[in-house]
DNA sequence: CGAATTACGGATACATAATGTCCCTATTCG
DNA sequence: CGAATAGGGACATTATGTATCCGTAATTCG
């Protein structure tokens, strides 16, 4: 069980766009070449965000992405279940139901215990994810990031967006 | 992202394991029959929990599976980890390092927030299948499966148990 | 001892999902 | 109008999960 490259990457263009001024857009173009990645797989990922309303687009020249929503109001688990689905990672395929000692159609008395504590794991990572929003992110980063690069990856950002 | 079917047969097989009487062994072929499921691939599972050494095999005939340690020291982490890998969930492809606006190397200095986020709610779903043991699931079980399945399972075990 | 039964591991086939590319359309900007 | 953009459908490629088959060594039982 392994998260898809997509959920980093989008986590990525996130936290770009998060840092962004208000009003302007970033295309994928920009996006993918800033982290070196396929333009056009990258797209689809940003669709996912946009289908989730979470980012919000303009076509045309000067078009691309901003955070619909202030940086403090998307959370991490925002940006994972649009890319990775919002489906519980342990599925039961009931096989309660083939035990030869049970009465036929016992096991659609609902999900048993098994079932129910592999949900509640889910559920405490989900949790942690709801916590992390791109506004704390952002003051992780600032801490963390020379400002040389910061400012030197702003520029770089800034040149491009429109 | 979603868990193999190993990993649900593996916690089933090991519920049915930590019910069995001290010193008795219970055969793949059993636990095949049990719950509906193709001997030789759950096999393959069961090797996985034997390997991270959660149980214990004799060979012949009257040989099988039963747990190394008590039903109280086993818990879901452990069987979950053996059949599905203990590596984390979130893995990292270093796609900061082509930031065109960093110096060369930047990116050695360490995981950066977003891959630390995300392994901290790895670590939240961990701790919480770390918490529960299969001493706990027998108890839950025992309140919620009625008696007559119950010792009905529990016969048609023990006449196949060696 | 010999036959049956078991766990174990390797080899292989098949199905599904992830990854990546290509191309067409509608929209918007200058 | 012409260039650049998001969006989406149709593939191709690759990786992973699922499943089957068979050979080997160990063990039990008659
Ligand atoms: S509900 Fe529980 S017992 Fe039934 S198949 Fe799912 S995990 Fe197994
Ligand atoms: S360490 Fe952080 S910035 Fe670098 S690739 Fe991983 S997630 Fe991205």
């Amino acid at each position: 069980m392994i998260l898809k490259s997509q959920v980093e990457w989008a986590l990525h263009c996130c936290a770009i766009l998060s840092g962004l001024p208000e009003g302007r857009y970033l295309s994928t173009k920009a996006l993918a070449e800033l982290h070196g990645l396929p333009k056009e797989y990258l797209s689809k990922a940003l669709q996912s965000l946009s289908q989730a309303g979470l980012v919000h687009t303009t076509l045309g020249p000067s078009g691309g992405y901003r955070l619909a929503k202030a940086a403090n109001e998307l959370s991490f688990l925002d940006v994972v279940e649009a890319v990775e689905g919002s489906g519980r990672t342990f599925v039961c395929q009931n096989i309660r139901a083939n035990n030869p000692c049970r009465p036929k159609g016992y096991c659609e008395s609902g999900p048993c215990a098994i079932a129910r504590i592999m949900w509640e794991a889910d559920e405490a990572w989900r949790a942690a994810l709801r916590k992390v929003t791109f506004a704390d992110l952002g003051k992780i980063l600032h801490q963390e990031i020379s400002p040389e690069i910061w400012s030197g990856t702003f520029d770089w950002v800034l040149k491009r967006a429109g």
